[in-house]
DNA sequence: ACTTAAATAAGAATTATTCTCTTTTAAGAG
DNA sequence: CTCTTAAAAGAGAATAATTCTTATTTAAGT
């Protein structure tokens, strides 16, 4: 993924946030992290960089950048935030197994699902996203 | 819902669990209790009839029912676990205002993904389970 | 360089959930 | 019906993730 730091900046810019070290690190965590990390993912990537950040930091930057659409939240059916920062329209690709998370693009099957319920309609309301999550087994 | 006592007790007999009040009790009120309630929606609803219900058992209670497949977390990218009793095929409409959950019903859909999957398959996927989330916004 | 609103640090507080240990009970056997 | 016992429930402490509060620091514009 792209590691970019100006790319980076670029975002924060972009959303008139302020530049901080944190929030650039943060970011570069969650573009660097696979697997969508978790809050504490990220506090163990930044330490080495940045020992002295608070805890409380990574939690009000990621509520910060989810509220400016630069990250997401991942759906998961345990009590545990994942963030992700990849905002093209994707879905998710869920181990039965293991807490792996893949990330999975499909445009023919977006296509269908728009197609789909722009004939048929839901009474009282109105889709604003798509999401499918999949969940199978890993091979190897 | 059914909210039959017979067809409750069935469902702990049939997977060899002991019948108790508390687990009736819990049953009852997921099947009663709209919008995938969380524990204590659960724990608020039990009181009344069973004051003296510990949080503990409703809990270790839930995670049994889930082991046994009597009822499903439902995800969601918020930390509180929220519980369904609704076992059959089916997706969930998430309103992007408030913490409503809508269920949604549609073979035809679940055709089209059986069908749209079977051709075309991931690559080290094995497909279990598709669920789809449909965000957006109920009219009235 | 100065100013100031915004961001961070530190640690306490909150909340959901799990764990540990003791007591109670469901359900099968006799 | 009683007896037995493994399983379940109760009580409350412990844990873990996240949020909140307040003082201090800093980014960025003037
Ligand atoms: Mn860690
Ligand atoms: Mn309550
Ligand atoms: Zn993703
Ligand atoms: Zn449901």
């Amino acid at each position: 993924m792209e590691i970019n730091i100006d790319i980076i900046k670029n975002k924060l810019v972009e959303s008139r946030l302020k530049v901080t070290p944190q929030r650039m690190a943060i970011l570069e965590a969650i573009y660097s992290l696979d697997n969508h990390p978790i809050a504490d993912d990220i506090i163990d990537y930044i330490k080495i960089k940045h020992p002295n950040i608070a805890t409380g930091t990574v939690y009000k930057v990621l509520g910060v950048l989810i509220e400016n659409k630069i990250i997401n939240k991942v759906n998961t059916e345990r009590g545990v935030s994942r963030y992700d920062g990849i905002m093209d329209s994707h879905h998710h690709l869920y181990c039965s197994k293991s807490d792996l998370i893949k990330d999975y693009f499909d445009e023919e099957l977006d296509k269908i699902l728009k197609n789909y319920f722009e004939k048929k309609k839901i009474p009282d309301f109105n889709i604003e996203s798509i999401a499918i999550q999949l969940k199978g087994r890993f091979n190897e």
